[in-house]
DNA sequence: CAAGAGCCTAACCTTTACGTAAACGACAAG
DNA sequence: CTTGTCGTTTACGTAAAGGTTAGGCTCTTG
């Protein structure tokens, strides 16, 4: 039976602020599709800590925790950086920490402010990654609709009725190089 | 120095039609910057078979090979597939000699034409492979944007002179995340 | 033709990203 | 309070993707 997962957690100094529903690791493993393993992992290269530890010593993670989960998934499944790429963007954890806590340690506006505008530059960082990261994925159909419009021109040809040898092509069915030494177009014949 | 590599390599029936310019396996490497290493192991992944072997047993990398090879960099590199998976997406390389071998062998309009539609469509799935990877990755980004925006709007919260505890969010600086039950009194539940 | 650079295979080493198991503590239920 | 399920740490195992020798050919050139 679940019970009320409300534990009290590490609040430094004191406050019984955190009602926060946490979840213990399986769950939170369950919730963002990981295995346990991956998520102690990641916490020992640094790349999440999770809010809290009961009063034993088990973890227990908040929703923030769990979209960083997530976003830590995406970048590692969808965008195939490595953890140590994905700590770099994330910026390791202890800074993360330590920002929460100076976060909710000030009362001061213009601290708040600093710390919220460092976040929204960080995710600029994040989004300018991963649109650079599409960039090349973009490149690389270019390249291959550069090999499938020279496939269907080899295809033209053969529906044109041109006999194989009188075409000055290359050999192999599948193209669209880059030679950058020669390569002349299909002007007249040429035998080889 | 760089003498004239026109070496007569594999050609299966005897036909001298080669003399393609072919790189040994340190000019390809340098070619397409990978290492000699990477180039021995994707062979043996059976990534690649190089269009040709000396008469000793030197590995020759033709033009149609660099493409391919710059190919795969690109899929390990820039889209971050395992090689495993790039194999998958190549479809193996028996198969690809084997084409490249009927190909050459036939004069038959009809069957070259099987062949090229073949290698269009091998290209198209490879885009669409490409695109959906593209995807994931705008779906990301929109993700950091959600956050973004959430951050944007404390700073506007706070620039709007409110004092912290009488806006009713979270309490991290990072959030924009998508709770699903907001506290739902889960009793009884517990999966696996 | 001898030398040296380059290549070959085979084998072992390393790093990353976990899986899996051991030995022990934590915690809700009966 | 015992017990079953979960959790914790520590440690060893493994697959993927190479790096790095070692020992032995192969070229091409002086």
């Amino acid at each position: 039976m679940c019970y009320d997962r409300t534990v009290t957690a590490e609040t430094p100094a004191s406050l019984p602020h955190s009602q926060a529903n946490l979840l213990r690791i399986q769950e939170a493993a369950a919730e963002v599709d990981l295995t346990t393993r991956s998520i102690r992992y990641y916490e020992e290269l640094g790349l999440l800590k999770p809010a809290a530890r009961s009063e034993g010593a088990y973890r227990l993670y908040d929703a923030d925790d769990l979209d960083r989960l997530r976003f830590i998934k995406g970048l590692r499944d969808d965008a195939g950086f490595s953890l140590g790429e994905i700590g770099r963007l994330l910026e390791d954890e202890t800074a993360r920490a330590r920002n929460r806590e100076r976060f909710r340690a000030t009362e001061d506006p213009a601290e708040r402010r600093a710390i919220l505008v460092d976040a929204v530059e960080r995710v600029d960082r994040q989004v300018a990654t991963l649109r650079s990261k599409i960039e090349r994925l973009e490149a690389m159909i270019s390249e291959a609709e550069e090999r499938r419009a020279h496939l269907r021109e080899h295809l033209a040809e053969i529906d044109a009725g041109v006999s194989p040898h009188e075409a000055g092509h290359r050999h192999a069915p599948r193209s669209g190089h880059t030679r950058r030494s020669e390569h002349a177009p299909r002007s007249g014949s040429h035998r080889q």
